[in-house]
RNA sequence: CGGGGCGUGGCGCAGUCUGGUAGCGCACCUGUUUUGGGUACAGGGGGUCGUGAGUUCGAAUCUCGCCGCCCCGACCA
């Protein structure tokens, strides 16, 4: 991509409203604009990383046997008055009337709907396990909404929805969602810890949240500091195997971590005084279990192998798509900037021309630009007529991994210029090793 | 919803107290210059000062209403 074609809108002053590092980053860099209170429009920057994220997401559920799908936003609410939610969820819920006066609602998650559907098609113990997601827009009013996208009225929401034959099978579909999540946040290059929570209107005996440490976060975390020690990784596990899943759950809940919900002075008073940590994290998803709560009320029942009916077991999980960008960022930023990890950036290289219209130069950085697209990577080319501090600050600011400086005085060398955004370290190179350089980078990331 | 604050070119702000017909920096356009970490100079375009009413010879400025936005708190992926 050309720079000066594309749609960039940088801003070298931060605006007034935004008062968290990532918010302000995010605007600086062009990547949303406000709308109205807590609803964004996401410009060409900020919704190719909302794409890249939400790409790993559907990956890693695929890959772990759960079907996506989608279901609309506004919904009626007779099914809300059916599960008694409708009044219990109170004024977070917006709700719409439409021009029959019948009730409607912007849905803020979907239990409801996804429930209706299993019942009106599903009756036999044989359909089952059964976990279907989808990635849709949700809407929560909340009363003050703040910190750019972290807290925003309208969000980006992954849920995904378990139905299983009994209270054993939907817990392996618990804990098959926490492993499948470890392996989404950590493809993000995130560390989210699993920490026992509260389970609020969804409801449930059995809740973790997924948090990521983070200065600005909003909720209070208390952990065991050997939890951070842990890494999922690249290790292979067959979802299917309920052992494996299980084993995966002790390994990352045995320490202590709760949020301040559930915090419990005297236990975590037990781990040795040099590991307890108290810290703020940023709540990046959610697992439940919460058994037959709507399945009963909705009728959500299958046969058994003894033929009598029973309600599913079920439970829900989300993970906040569009919050993750904030998280990502509060996360991985220097002074200068956005650090993407190689993993969400929006593209794969920056390339620098230090002398825009120096017919070397040109013809140097459109090579790059033509090589690294035939490896398959996605290269952004600062092709205006800035000059070089220009070009350095903004490709910091929108934080792409690496860069590659092309400059005459370089190439009367034969090299570029190839530099690592994360730790500023620079190496010279020839365009060609600096390409092979760069394709390998993203070969061991993908 | 309780408490606090703000609304003036695209962005950041001054001007409001003490009423006299709108200004600065950045960005943008033109030209010259410059070019390895936000170049310098010259010229230029762009604002019914959130909105409605009132006071006044005269309102960005004073009064009242409304709308929007932000911050702290309770609530939340």
């Amino acid at each position: 991509m050309r720079l000066s074609r594309y749609f960039l809108p940088v801003l070298k002053e931060t605006p007034a409203e935004a008062q968290i590092v990532s918010h302000r980053l995010m605007l600086r860099a062009g990547m949303i604009k406000q709308a109205s209170a807590g609803i964004y429009s996401w410009l060409p920057l900020g919704f190719k990383v909302l794409q890249k994220i939400e790409q790993i997401v559907h990956e890693e559920q695929i890959r772990a046997g759960h079907h996506p799908m989608l279901m609309p936003t506004l919904q009626s609410a007779d099914l809300w008055r059916e599960s008694g939610r409708y009044d219990d969820y109170g004024q977070e819920m917006l709700r719409i009337r439409d021009r029959h006066d019948r009730d409607m609602l912007y849905t803020p998650t979907a239990e409801e709907l996804i429930t209706d559907i299993f019942r009106s098609y599903v009756s036999s113990y044989r359909d089952l396990p059964l976990t279907m997601y989808q990635i849709q827009w949700k809407f929560r009013d909340e009363i003050r909404p703040r910190f750019g996208v972290m807290r925003g009225r309208e969000f980006y929401m992954k849920d995904g929805y378990n139905f299983d034959l009994t209270k054993e099978d939907a817990l392996h579909a618990y804990n098959r969602h926490l492993v499948s999540y470890l392996r989404t946040y950590e493809r993000m290059g995130l560390q989210a810890i699993p920490m026992r929570a509260d389970s609020g209107p969804i409801g449930g005996d059995d809740t973790h949240e997924f948090l990521v440490l983070a200065d600005t976060g909003e909720s209070e975390v208390f952990y065991d500091s050997e939890i951070t020690d842990l890494k999922f990784g690249d290790r292979e596990i067959d979802y299917d195997d309920k052992g494996q899943c299980q084993a995966v759950l002790e390994e990352f809940t045995s320490r202590y971590a709760r949020t301040d919900e559930t915090h419990d002075e005297a236990l975590f008073n037990e781990i040795p005084e040099e590991r307890r940590r108290v810290a703020r994290g940023i709540e990046v998803g959610q697992i439940f279990y919460f058994g037959t709560k709507y399945s009963e009320p909705l009728g959500a029942t299958v046969q058994g192998p003894d033929g009598k009916s029973v309600p599913v077991h079920m439970g829900s999980h989300g993970i906040g798509v569009s919050r993750l960008l904030g998280a990502i960022i509060e996360a991985s930023h220097d002074d200068n900037g956005i650090i993407w990890p190689e993993g969400v950036t929006p593209f794969h290289c920056g390339i620098v021309n230090l002398k825009q219209g120096d017919s070397e130069a040109d013809a140097a950085c459109e090579a790059l630009e033509k090589a690294l697209e035939s490896n398959g990577l996605e290269p952004l080319y600062d092709d205006r007529e800035e000059r070089a501090g220009g070009k350095f600050a903004t490709m910091d600011l929108i934080g792409l991994p690496w860069r590659i400086t092309v400059g005459p005085r370089g190439l009367a060398k034969g090299v570029v210029e190839l530099t690592s955004r994360r730790t500023g370290e620079s190496e010279e190179m020839s365009p060609e090793a600096a390409v092979a350089r760069v394709a390998e980078i993203y070969e061991v990331n993908r």
